[in-house]
DNA sequence: GCGACAG
DNA sequence: ATCTTGTCGC
């Protein structure tokens, strides 16, 4: 597939970003008191093979509820910026194998933390109708943010232009932070609140590093299985 | 114009 | 993201 998805296709790209990030500063945040079960999504390559996870777990235990995977085929380049259209159509096929939603979604990538205010947690979001949290190991240029200290639970602000979109996030020490930022109908005290709490041995939230294990498992399955003899 | 860029 | 086993460190 071509690097470039083409001017036309990302001016198109561009317009329904903003208006996901319309829809999603309408909506009230979601009551996340009485959350039951969470969710996450990744999604491992095999060049444009897409093969997706998505895990359920319980919110209050951290046990897993349910687990599924899918394959399809990437029709987006990996273009920073543009994330969600490359990876969310790979996640949808797994979710089709999941027989129910989770109360809130933890994605891999950013939310509200995007030049547009619309990353993939975001648009996932709005796609299912569902609380999501944006959960990425990197910044993306154009935002600014310090150091947090060194202990676990540790925040600092992660800015745009002067506008705080995020939070950097010590989940573990001697490990990079983690930069969260709301998706969709969430806000940035409750995603951090509920990041860190499903964060027990890894550095990534439980439900990420699952999903993210499980898809790296199945893509090898898939497409390892027939050439060793 | 150059550089920077979630996975 | 992916190419890749054991190994050094907390």
């Amino acid at each position: 597939m071509r690097d470039d998805p083409g001017p036309s296709f990302r001016e198109e790209a561009r317009r329904l970003q903003e208006v996901v990030a319309r829809y999603a500063a309408g909506q009230e945040p979601a009551d996340t008191s009485g959350l039951r079960t969470v969710g996450g999504a990744d999604v491992s390559y095999e060049g444009d093979n897409a093969c997706a996870c998505v895990v359920v777990m319980e919110y209050g235990s951290l046990r897993e509820r349910t687990r599924a995977a899918a394959t399809s085929k990437a029709k987006f380049p990996y273009v920073p910026g543009y994330f969600a259209f490359r990876e969310i159509p790979a996640i949808l096929a797994a979710l089709r194998l999941v027989p129910e939603l989770p109360d809130l979604f933890l994605v891999h990538g950013h939310g509200y933390a995007h030049p547009k205010r619309a990353g993939i947690a975001t648009h996932l979001g709005v796609l299912l109708d569902v609380p999501t949290i944006g959960v990425a190991g990197n910044l993306l240029s154009g935002m600014e943010a310090d150091a947090p200290p060194d202990i676990r639970g540790a925040t600092s602000p992660v800015t745009m232009g002067g506008e705080v979109v995020g939070s950097l996030l010590r989940t573990c020490r001697n490990k990079a932070p983690l930069c969260v930022s709301p998706g969709f109908r969430t806000t940035l005290p409750e995603a951090i609140s509920i990041v860190l709490h499903c964060t027990t041995d890894h550095r990534f939230p439980e439900p990420l590093h699952l999903a993210d294990r499980c898809a790296g498992r199945f893509r090898k399955e898939v497409y390892r299985e027939n050439e060793k003899r």
